[in-house]
DNA sequence: AACAATCACATTGTCGACAATAAACACTAG
DNA sequence: CTAGTGTTTATTGTCGACAATGTGATTGTT
């Protein structure tokens, strides 16, 4: 699918196959956020030993997607309200940082590829005018570019390897289709702009207000329903 | 020691305390970085299974401090000084926001406690005027509260949780007695008084300006040895 | 009846052995 | 002498069983 990572390895083990089946399981609601897992429960459901099923649990442990307590057990993280502002918190300062880096880094062939992504998200998104779902993934796209296009792999690594699985596992489960589609859009538009001028600073002024715009749309939200 | 990290769970089995081992080993080179891992290898020295030793290298593998391929093995992670910049970029970005979000959520007992302790370490510098070592303790001690401060669990466990084992592999390896200790004294000053003032913006600000000051005084340090 | 201590059970941590994969070596052909 | 291939060997992935720990129920006491 077009959102999986990009930088995640080749699927050989079959520890990996069953970690990719309970990520999938974990983000979409499957396996609930907040219920503890038995161990010997689960690896009778896929039918593997404990020790393989135990290696995928510490991949999924590493995404931050479940929590260990030592002679206890793990559970699936909690979706809080608090959980996902601190989520964005962490994603305007790196996703900012990285922004300014692509400006630094990008090549211009990766800036071109970036531009004419866009464009096809332009015409999907007059196609299917105010339907947000490929919008949905076509921000995850724009978002990933731009933090593979820093070319830190440091900054790759904590923002796809990890970040970006809790953030997909929000969006499923509190259904958050965006509907700052065209703005947000626009947005990505003089992002790229930024990037383009190899203009860092701006850029990464530019990443900062977009998230944090998402950040208070989803404040926003949330008061409502009080 | 007083630079454990304070988001450490009770070492209570025997994989965590392995885990300790290899930790100050792989930090203080005596596993030398960029060497394989071989496993039977090492659980025989440290007299565990396998099994064990897995566990103990996952845990490693989640500050990335080794790096495992599927079927081939694990490695300690090179110490480049590419790598170092890297992580430079994004202690400037995440430890930035650290401190806006300190400036913010900081209890006001929190901001007294952290001015008593940097008057502690003000007496102790002029006690032993240019001996960097317990400078740089309580450099990474006064980053460690700012981080705390910042209430914000996804950027204590990236920070502390990760990158700061990093950090330290780095300053013991390249051996970094940074002489910036007097300079870096005002600058965690001028940060408390900004976090006092609940003025997240300043506070944001300075602690960049400190990191990359940090970041471009390796990189004189580096040209200077070309 | 409420609380504490003890005991039984289930779950996690640890172990050693086997299977599968990759690297190293030797051998043959060009 | 080099390149390619087949075999051997060592390493990693996986498995099932045992030991240690935490949890819940049961029983005894106040």
């Amino acid at each position: 699918m077009a959102l999986d990572n990009p930088t995640t390895q080749a699927v050989v083990t079959t520890a990996d196959k069953v970690f990719d089946q309970m990520l999938h399981a974990i983000v979409e609601g499957t396996i609930k956020a907040g219920s503890k897992i038995s161990e010997p429960e689960l690896a009778k459901h896929y039918e593997i030993s404990r020790s393989t099923l135990r290696e995928a649990l510490n991949r999924l442990e590493k995404c931050h997607l479940i929590e260990r307590k030592a002679n206890v057990g793990s559970r699936v993280v909690e979706c809080s309200i608090a959980g996902l502002l601190e989520i964005y918190v962490v994603r305007e300062a790196l996703e900012g940082m990285a922004c300014r880096q692509a400006a630094i880094n990008m090549t211009d062939d990766e800036i071109i590829e970036m531009k004419s992504m866009l464009a096809q998200h332009a015409n999907s998104k007059a196609l299917r005018d105010g339907v947000s779902y490929y919008q949905e993934e076509g921000d995850l796209d724009f978002h990933y570019k731009v933090i593979l296009g820093s070319h830190n792999q440091q900054l790759i690594n904590i923002l796809c390897g990890q970040l970006y699985h809790l953030v997909r596992m929000y969006r499923c489960q509190f259904g958050m289709n965006s509907p700052r589609a065209t703005k947000a859009f626009d947005e990505h538009s003089r992002i790229i702009d930024a990037i383009a001028d190899r203009d860092g600073e701006l850029a990464e002024m530019l990443m900062r207000r977009h998230i944090a715009a998402s950040r208070k749309n989803i404040e926003n939200k949330i008061s409502q329903q009080l």
